[in-house]
DNA sequence: AATTTCATGTAATTCGTTACATGATTCC
DNA sequence: GGAATCATGTAACGAATTACATGAAATT
């Protein structure tokens, strides 16, 4: 069954429910559209699309017309694979942005979940930006306890990555704090507020 | 000969070069004090020093007084595990040091750098910084060509967090101009100026 | 015609964690 | 005397990369 990174198979999953596509087309998606994921290499990305395929959740589809399909295999050449999602692995992802666990709050798994916020209902986006807060709140107390532990042993330079790592901290804080506002006040980020 | 992250790896030669310390200790400086780096699990942590010692970086102190060992080798429990830099071992941070290559500008990596640069020259935190800044400035440049293609087919969360991406680079190459402004006028921010 | 970009894949390797196993020391 | 924390390690596993291998299509 290979391997499966639960962020790259999520990531897929999604874009995939926009529009089929193939691998190459698809991790740049990842790397640019989506702008937040690390490049996932090929090695990676192959293995995974079969891995997906394997549980049902994609199909491979070998060309558009039936001459691609019977001209690669008369020649032995590989024809592009599309994939597109099935019933179930839309329900698969339906079920993966529902739920919530500890994983979620983590920095490249909210990345991804905010990535797909649009096709998230209001209370789960609340559920996923508050966790973030207050993971990000726990964070800033551990900082500031063992700062003030440790502060006259460390040098300026180390202090300063330090008051600089924490700034970044509290910006995030409050950018979330705004889009938890903005989610409140159901100012909907959403395209067309009717329809 | 096993695993050697390079980032551990460094981190521990330069925590080393400050005092003698135990594997616990070392850890937990890692995580607290230089505040940068993710907490490597002792499953990563013991294997590396052992490699250190292996190459003759590092040498074992088994308790320091002469008890400690006869002790612990009579009743076969474990003493603690001081480790102690070598000459070469001295010799062979100031190398990783001075050396920049392709690596050094990478998020960790950089963050690695930084926390030692009060053992480190000005003209190699220069080029340490400068690098950086080059790299971010890189990265930023993609980030507007990809945003300027795609922008109208993105919904509106992929957008702010493209956005909020964007303006969290921004603020490091600022934060790196001020620190690079800084070493130019000879503002050095180590301890005591003299002496 | 040659080069770049598109496109798919596999094998070996790297880097690191988790779970397990063990025991000493300190605090209450 | 029991719990928490200190302290050291190993084996199995996981996630992803790199280097390799192949070949088609578009561009110059």
């Amino acid at each position: 069954m290979s391997r499966r990174s639960g962020i790259l198979e999520f990531a897929v999953l999604g874009l995939l429910r926009e529009s089929p596509m193939h691998g190459y087309e698809l991790r740049k998606r990842l790397n640019t559209s989506l702008g937040v994921f690390r490049a996932f290499s090929y090695g990676t990305l192959y293995p995974c699309l079969k891995s997906l395929v394997a549980n049902g959740w994609l199909v491979e589809e070998t060309g558009s017309a039936p001459e691609d399909a019977r001209a690669a295999s008369m020649a032995g050449r590989r024809a592009k694979i599309v994939y597109r999602l099935t019933a179930e692995g839309k329900e698969h992802f339906e079920e993966l942005l529902s739920h919530t666990g500890p994983d979620t709050w983590e920095d490249e798994h909210f990345a991804a979940r905010f990535a797909f916020f649009g096709q998230t209902s209001r209370d789960v986006r609340m559920r996923v930006l508050e966790g973030r807060r207050s993971r990000l709140e726990e964070r800033l107390e551990k900082m500031r306890a063992s700062l003030a532990r440790t502060r006259e042993r460390l040098d300026d330079y180390t202090l300063e990555l330090q008051r600089h790592g924490m700034e970044s901290v509290e910006r995030e804080v409050r950018w979330l704090n705004e889009l938890i506002e903005s989610e409140r006040a159901g100012r909907d980020k959403r395209t067309g507020p009717d329809q």
